[in-house]
This record gives C-alpha cells, structure tokens and sequence, in this order.
DNA sequence: AAGATTGGTTAACAGTGTTAACTAGACGAA
DNA sequence: TTCGTCTAGTTAACACTGTTAACCAATCTT
C-alpha cells in the first residue's frame, strides 16, 4: 500500500488528539479510538499501558511543542520588553494557533493529573524559567518592579492562562468581541508588570 | 427514624457535590451516588433526566450561590474603587470557601456545557452586569479607562479565574507561597484597571 | 529448520448510563 | 370498604466503557 501508512502509534496519537477536541475528553473511548484506527481495541495497549498513559503522552507532547514555540519566538538579542511581550504573545500565539494541543494540557483535570508523574513538568518548568530570567533582567534594568520574579511568572500564565481558557470554552459573552477581548486583556497584563511611567 | 432524613432529591445533590470534589468528576458514577444514598440508581432519575441534568442542577446552584455572595459583601455606599475591590476579592474569597461549589462551575468542560441550555446563563450576568455598572462609574470619576467596561469586566473575571484555578488544581511549583501568590495576583489586576497616577 | 520476538487478534470481566417494566404503599372517591 | 390512581421506589436488561488473559500468525535470528 502506497498509503501513508505511519506507525501506529502515532496514527493513536493523532487520533486521539482529534477525537478529544472535537467530541471531548469524555467521549474518547479505546473502542473509539480503535476503530478510527482500523484496528481492535486491545492494540492500543501495545504502545500505552492504559488510557492515562495515553493521555499523558499526549500532554507531554503538547508541553514539548509548546515550550518549543515559545523558545524559538523569543530573540534574546532585543530588549527585555520585547523579550516579555514576545514570550506572553508567544504563548497566547500557540493556544489559539493549536488549540486541540493547548487545550489537551488542561483538559485532563485534577483526576488523571494526580496519576501524572511529577517529574515530566520538568519540560514545562524551563518555559517559566526564561520567563523568570526576562523578569529578573527588567527589574534589574529598572523597568519592573518584582521583588519575586518567580511567583510574578506564575501569576502572569496563570491570567493569561485564564484569558485563554475562557475564550476556548466559548465562556465569552456574545456581545463582546473575541479579538478585541484578547488584545485588550493581553496589554492589561503586560502593561500592568512594567513600572508605571505618566504618559500623557 | 428521628434521623434528619432531607429529601432524597437534595440528599443526592449533597453526595454528587462531595463525590465530585472529593474523586473527581469522571469517577462521578449514578450508581455510585446511588449506593451513598442507601438507595437504587434508578431512583435518580426520578428526580434528574440524566446525569447531565443533575450535573447542570449543581452547577447552576453553584452560580446562584456565588452571585449571592458577591452582591451581598458589596455595599453601594462605598466608593467605587472600594466596590471594584470587593467584587474581586468576594469572587476570589468564595471560590476558596467554597472550593467545592467554584470548581463545579468549571469542573464539568465543554462537552458536557455544550448540552447546558443558554438562559440558565442569565443568572450568572448579573453578576457581570453589577462589575459593569461599577466599571462605568469608576470611568465617569476619573478614576479608570476603559473604553469599553464589557469587554473589561470579562476580562478581569477571566483573569481571576486564571489564577484561581491555578491555586485549585495545585498546578502552582511548589517553591511558591499560595497566599503570597493569589495576594499579589489580585493586586496585579484590581491596579492594573486603575488609572495610573505616579505615586513616588 | 527451530525458537523467539513482534504485532496483532478474540473472548471475557467488571463497571458505566439509561430504559422498561414492575411493585408496594398512600390517598381520594364510589 | 373497595376500586382506581398516583408516588416513590424497585429489578432486569441493553449497549457501552477500560482492561486483562490467552491466543495466533507472521517475521527475524541462529
């Protein structure tokens, strides 16, 4: 066969990540996933010990690419502004660019994450240090001012986590508009961790 | 039996609460709520459609609860800047009193939302409506700038509950301090709306 | 050619949401 | 008082779920 036949394992995973944005978390089923696949349920468990361990790997996956995207958009050779805006649009970038691989990192809750081995947020945690350091640099430059660039990184993703999340979930109020809504809530944000200088 | 036997209708919603808070929401099982209640699986349905409609029973009681308890804690005599504030933090102070009844209005994602009938939503407007109204005011003293207060309400909730459910899901590193980082990511959005005068 | 490994299969178990059909008791009307 | 209806529950069954155990048919190694 001439087709694009790719190993199975990736032809679950792709499945997989299909079947969970477009019917939820809920509705993916081994059955269902397997039969997408052409293949019986149980061949899954070749390549995943079970339906976290399959979930996991898709969450590792987006975390990589994630992180990837973030790391390359950033220029270490401009100003740290351009450096902190660079990384929360970056961010904001990805999640609307690929929202099924986003909203994958979130979707799982607390249930199957507490079954997650703690030391595969390694990955995610080296996106909060450049963060962190970009942090570090602007107060030291004068331009923040943070007297903890650690829990300020986290409270940053954390609203810009939550902006996010509410447009993805269709949460907004349809009188309000999504772009606009975005591009607002992102300046807030930004502008609201650099120091305040008096422009009229 | 003297025993405070409450109808079976809200006993079954006190155990899905529990139940859902304690295990998680896909290890939310009708038969598991059932046998909690000393009682047949069946028997929900007599006072639920499904378990969407119980879930949707729980959420919107959650919203309810929540509305009460922002529009009760601010007082319309106040300043607005003091009113902005206590919208805020009754938001935040209710999602972590009640952990149990805030995740609910999140925990359940789209797929199941996607089933919950629009007007039900209406209730949690008006507490919108009242962020609104404060923004509006705080724009006609001089004391924000905001173009568009909607927009900026959204924006403000959505960044909260950012940060909320950060510290809910225990997604937080565990290097840094829960209080220090909700205390300063509340500061960050109630002074990032307020227009900026340069206090030395 | 023989043995082991790879990549699948089918059958089965226990648990899920949900429906249909039934039953025991309470209440009102004749 | 008995008949019928309503209420609040029951049991049995269906079609689905994740997962395990046992099996099989190629292919690779020696």
């Amino acid at each position: 066969m001439s087709e694009k036949e790719l190993p199975l394992r990736e032809k679950i995973l792709d499945i997989s990540r299909h079947l969970l944005y477009n019917d939820g978390h809920t509705a993916l089923s081994m059955r269902g996933i397997a039969k997408e696949a052409g293949v019986s349920a149980t061949s899954i468990y070749l390549y995943f010990d079970n339906k976290d361990h399959l979930l996991h790997t898709l969450i590792e996956e987006s975390v990589e690419a994630l992180s990837v995207s973030i790391e390359q958009k950033v220029d270490a050779n401009s100003g740290v502004i351009a450096q902190f805006e660079s990384v929360i649009r970056s961010y904001a970038d990805f999640a609307f660019a690929h929202p099924e691989k986003y909203q994958i990192i979130y979707m799982v809750k607390s249930e199957s994450m507490a079954r997650y081995p703690k030391e595969k947020f390694r990955r995610a945690r080296r996106s909060y240090e450049l963060l962190v350091k970009i942090i570090e640099s602007g107060v030291r430059e004068g331009l923040m001012e943070e007297e903890d660039p650690l829990t300020a990184a986290y409270s940053i993703w954390a609203q810009l986590h939550g902006v996010i999340s509410v447009v993805l979930n269709q949460r907004l109020d349809n009188r309000i508009n999504r772009e606009h809504f975005i591009e607002k809530s992102i300046q807030h944000i930004i502008e609201g961790f650099l120091v305040r200088t008096k422009v009229s």
